[in-house]
DNA sequence: ATGAAAGCGCTAACAT
DNA sequence: ATGTTAGCGCTTTCAT
């Protein structure tokens, strides 16, 4: 018998039933179910599927079956790497269950991601993870018609739109003011990205200071990416204008290596004459000159918490509707004085 | 006329159609070729559309039609910043002409990544790009007997699968030693990722420092991902044994610029004392301190040229096979000697 | 443990 | 410019 070799995929799961002698619901089980399967068929349909290079057609599985394993999920954009330890964990954690991962960005922009919402669902993924809280009203409403399981991250808010894995970007920025404050900090200048993230907690930074007194607090707003240029403009700025001491907090980890490398590059003492305070704890943040104090935030976990909450949501476990503050870590390092 | 309101897709294309008072097809031709259909006709069903919240099923679409608008892209790691610029530019492009990125990671393991593209072709995406050209032989033949248009970025390679765009890391890694050499430096120390591309260039800069009589090198292979904390190790442990002046060469830019803290820190002078050169022109390099010298490689430009050269040949374009060679671009900064 | 029939929601290939 | 018909390749449901 000549067996029709080719990838082509031209090859259907009926040609392959034919040339293995059974009907095609008995290769899809053996691609599905396998344990419902004689082991004696089984191995008969796996070798046709060996010997023609056979590969199954998800899509018609997907229709069929109505569920797609497929997972969107949109970062707002993937050249800033706060978000990669949460992507990377989603996408491993999401293979490892057999799902795919369907990209998209939005750029920090809501009306896109309302576009980008749109395209998603019409792949009819088994489940969204979104960045953030601030999507428009549309794609709220959106996400809550369909019944897909969503999971918002990097942020909480009031009125999840159903899952949740993230921190309260004010409580931090009130927790670093609070925090420099006890170590008797007076003199603060601001470097901050304009993110809405990073603005929320800008805010609740100065917000708190003004509460104690404190309002003479020298402020600047980046916009696009964390850059290390930014942190060396930010303190040669502040140089020409503020008195020292001073303590230099930022809104970004990459922001305050720059702090760090221009006051390196003008022999200017870290954390005598200025300190530096940064917010991610990225994995090049305990490993600067000197090492940075900042804030931890687990993106890691975040990632796996999110895909875990919705894999456990897809497996029928309709358990309490989650919504979770993984909360976040104040790090003291060299950068500030630590009395 | 009661309207069905309800996003809950259970909605088809044939609910539209009867609202509208049309045949389905011509609904399908409202989506798919709006050109093709009479104005009234057109905004009739699109307000239908509008007031039902229907949003199509491209699951079902790209059954019928064999086009799945589903481009999957493989990336070693997600973590990788090196790899971002071209992931974010090969998304936008992609999205931009309404195609989705499916997205999955090899974690620089060809066996893996064999695996990710069986799961991969099941979802018959109509386009493929590859990092790097090291895949497994049943890779090869794989995508070669699919008739899935392929394209390896991040390197060349003698017998690419199909399109290819990326850069000679041989050739970088020997442009790197004579660009030194013919600097007059003679004292050279390598940090390398132990990626198999960083690998490439290591062994390459090595072989031609080699061809001129220097094999005194003193050479450190870090495994996972590169970080500043090797090269701050890298260089302390340099220190203990290798002679100064000392031209320390990096196949990253992030191991570069932990050189560069770790001599910042102990008062080391760049490059009078000791020279640092990088590898990528990360977005950082131009603003380290002292300025890293490096080679630049256009991430982004990698990303835009695979995406088009995708595009085109999905537009039917099927012109000259594409194989571009992009090239680096030596840069010198001042962590080097500028004589 | 395996099979037969029906259909998922859409579009290609013809009509008209 | 619009409609009719016949699938796309699989899985569901109900038999056997």
């Amino acid at each position: 018998m000549a067996i029709k070799h080719s990838s082509q995929s031209g090859m259907t799961i009926a040609d392959v039933a034919r040339l293995a002698g059974v009907a095609p619901i008995t290769v899809s089980r053996v691609l599905n179910q396998p344990a419902q399967v004689k082991p004696a068929t089984l191995e008969k349909v796996r070798r046709v599927i060996e010997e023609t290079g056979f590969v199954r057609n998800q899509i018609a599985g997907a229709l069929a079956s109505n569920r797609s394993r497929l997972v969107a999920v949109i970062v707002p954009m993937l050249t800033n790497p706060i978000f990669s330890d949460t992507f990377q964990a989603i996408a491993e954690k999401l293979a490892a269950a057999d799902y795919q991962v369907l990209l998209g960005t939005s750029g920090y922009q809501a009306q896109h991601e309302q576009e980008l919402l749109e395209v998603i669902l019409s792949r009819r993924p088994d489940g969204i993870i979104l960045t953030g809280t601030l999507h428009t009203e549309d794609s709220r409403k959106r996400l809550r018609a369909t019944r897909v399981p969503v999971v918002e991250t990097w942020d909480i808010s009031p009125d999840p739109i159903d899952m949740l894995i993230g921190f309260s970007h004010e409580d931090t920025g009130r927790a670093i003011a609070l925090h420099l404050l006890a170590k008797n900090y007076r003199h603060f200048a601001l470097l901050s990205v304009d993110d809405p993230r990073g603005s929320l907690r800008a805010k609740s930074f100065i917000h708190t200071l003004s509460a104690s007194g404190i309002n003479d607090v020298q402020q600047h707003y980046f916009s696009g990416l964390p850059t290390l240029q930014q942190g060396r403009e930010g303190l040669s700025a502040l140089l020409a204008s503020t008195p020292r001491p001073l303590m230099v907090v930022c809104t970004s980890d990459t922001i305050a290596h720059g702090v760090l490398t221009e006051a390196a590059s003008r022999g200017i003492k870290v954390p005598e004459e200025i300190a530096v305070f940064g917010f991610g704890d990225m994995n090049f943040a305990a490993h600067t000159f000197p090492p940075l104090s900042t804030v931890k935030i687990d993106g890691k976990q975040i990632g796996q918490l999110a895909a875990s909450a919705l894999l456990d949501r897809l497996k029928g476990d309709d358990s309490a509707a989650i919504y979770r503050d993984i909360g976040f870590t104040i790090i003291d390092r060299d950068s500030t004085f630590n009395g």
